[in-house]
DNA sequence: ATGCCTATATAGGCCGCCTATGGGTTTGGC
DNA sequence: GCCAAACCCATAGGCGGCCTATATAGGCAT
């Protein structure tokens, strides 16, 4: 059975499209700003599991693409806050859009029957799998929620 | 449903380990290396859908780390033949040692219930899945078998 | 004021991918 | 036999994405 779910992990990887267009943490990174409003950059890099460099660099260039803005904290101005753009908004639906329209693209080749059976495993995986992945050590931690 | 898929997906993705110790293709094409035999360098690069700089620059790295052996063929000298040596397939041995110990030990966490569902749901999923993955384009065609 | 701590930036290095281009090697038409 | 086209691989140069080590600048406490 392991070597089932690895088989499937694998295909996840392949298939999964990162990082042709987007890296991992570029996306989660969008994301979390997205969904959590303004954060500074050393808590997000810890938030992502990169070194704080890391989150230097990336919010660099997506600060020169547009996605998000930077702003110095005037009461200590050490600290920079980053939150998402517009354009950056934008982004993250596009992105969103194209999956999905690509996942119902792909589900809609099935006949009924795969559906409903890939349907009722993957409800009947998915708590499961969630337990695992909060045992395992990954990129990050989850946006809370 | 394509909801909960797409979780799976990026659950997969984050936790998968690569590219932490080693890249997606790095692994595919050395796999391919000690399943295949010797391959030229063009044709492993259009098999793991890179292109043939890439590929030129891998194979550079693992022949300069001990994993690969290059060779010119003497009938036409144009033509490197790139094979797996012994720390190649050390290499892959230990990582898929290490992997197969952290996903047992991951499973064993499970109740019995929960493993039975889980087992269930992954032989129920894989055949549908891997008839989605051959629909899917993705980085590269799986070797043969 | 001095010296420590904190927050971010910079420097430098490696992997991984790309396009464009260069340099040998065959091959095929003539 | 010769020369051009086709072929295989290497190199050059660029960008994303990650790291460690170190610099810079601001805040804080004694």
């Amino acid at each position: 059975m392991a070597a089932g779910l690895d088989e499937l992990a694998h295909l996840a990887v392949r298939h999964s499209g990162t990082p042709r267009e987007m890296s991992f943490t570029t996306a989660s990174t969008l994301s979390r700003l997205e969904h959590e409003g303004a954060r500074r950059l050393t808590s997000l890099a810890a938030d992502e599991g990169v070194a704080q460099p890391s989150m230097t660099q990336l919010i660099q260039r997506l600060e020169r693409q547009g996605f998000v803005e930077r702003h110095r904290d005037p009461d200590d101005r050490r600290v920079v806050w980053v939150s998402i753009s517009e354009a950056g908004r934008g982004l993250l639906a596009d992105r969103r859009g194209s999956r999905a329209a690509r996942m119902a693209e792909l589900l809609a080749t099935l006949p009924a029957q795969e559906e409903a059976a890939l349907s009722a495993a993957v409800l009947a995986a998915l708590p499961v799998i969630r337990k695992l992945a909060e045992r395992h050590p990954g990129t990050g931690d989850p946006p809370p929620g």
